[in-house]
DNA sequence: TCTCTGTGTCGACACTAAAA
DNA sequence: TTTTAGTGTCGACACAGAGA
């Protein structure tokens, strides 16, 4: 199995007509035909497609629970769609697109969870279909009208809200670290804002598993590595290695300097680093 | 001044599951 | 059975700045 391409999106579209999906439900119906999207300078005639949305949402979770199996099996884990997990506010109407736990249950204690997904992933590129049965790529993500993935900015702030939804839903979320999947770059508007988010530890990385979205320029990797495009399944597994090995934790307040003194004061008052660590964050926790 | 483009927010719509 | 609430997707729209 590779990494997300153009062949992955034809895949999708095949698979779902091929499971009586109507082309009308797949595609805009425009006057040159069947579009994936509406190109650039073409018109929508008012048009929103709406029918494809819990078709591909259901696709991309699916595929990457497949391309995370054998990681997790490596990292002596399990790849788990819908993983619900009261303690972290992880619903069942609002569950982990995907998470690597030490059980094979969809309903998770927290620490059975070691590194939760959020997806947000969709159709990149454009694609023509025609009768019967043949979509054929047309261009890449820059010759059409919608947004893909992670270049939407309210899918941006859907990922954050999501991840800081976990994050302070208690204590228990403090040492899983959390990543956001997408198929798509991000926008130069966000390249500071998920370097920052991963420096102050909200969330551990926004990953891009499709390797070349276009052929042209593309924000590939952020300074602080807050986004970055996975190039290899190698690399997909060192990222995931890395954080479930570390014994991470998760802290944040807004307090004075002087409160913040008097809590290093005290805790550097135990014998070793460890001990030092703890002692801090449970004062900092109040 | 007008047009084009990039950015950010809000809302429409489809779907699903829980509650009434 | 009907109503309500939650979720995910993209289009409409407003605004600002650049260039014609």
């Amino acid at each position: 199995m590779t990494l997300w391409n153009n062949d992955t999106e034809i895949q999708f579209f095949k698979e779902a007509l091929k499971n009586f999906a109507s082309p009308e439900q797949l595609f805009y119906n425009l006057q040159d035909g069947y579009f994936a999207y509406v190109p650039k300078g073409s018109d929508a005639q008012g048009q929103t497609l709406q029918s494809r949305n819990s078709l591909i949402g259901q696709f991309t979770e699916k595929w990457s629970k497949t391309l995370f199996e054998p990681i997790a099996k490596e990292l002596g884990l399990y790849a788990i769609n819908s993983v619900v997990c009261d303690e972290l506010g992880l619903s069942r109407q609002s569950s982990a697109d995907l998470a690597l736990c030490t059980t094979n249950n969809t309903i998770q204690k927290p620490e059975n969870i070691k590194l939760l997904f959020e997806i947000k992933m969709s159709v990149v590129s454009n694609y023509k279909y025609t009768h019967p049965n043949n979509v054929d790529y047309v261009a890449d993500y820059k010759q059409h009208k919608g947004n893909p993935a992670l270049l939407r900015s309210d899918s941006m702030l859907k990922a954050i809200g999501k991840s800081i939804n976990i994050r302070v839903s208690g204590i228990a979320s403090t040492k899983i670290p959390v990543v956001v999947l997408g198929n798509s770059p991000i926008t130069e508007s966000y390249v500071k804002k998920v370097d920052f988010l991963k420096t102050s530890g909200v969330i551990q990385g926004f990953w891009s598993l499709n390797p070349k979205p276009t052929n042209s320029d593309y924000v590939k990797n952020t300074p602080k590595l807050g986004f970055q495009t996975i190039l290899d399944k190698n690399q997909l597994f060192n990222n995931c290695k890395e954080l479930i090995t570390n014994d991470m934790n998760y802290f944040s307040s807004m307090i004075s300097k002087m409160k913040l003194g008097e809590i290093i004061q005290i805790a550097n008052q135990e014998n070793t680093d460890i001990a030092k660590a703890e002692k801090f964050l449970n004062l900092i926790r109040g």
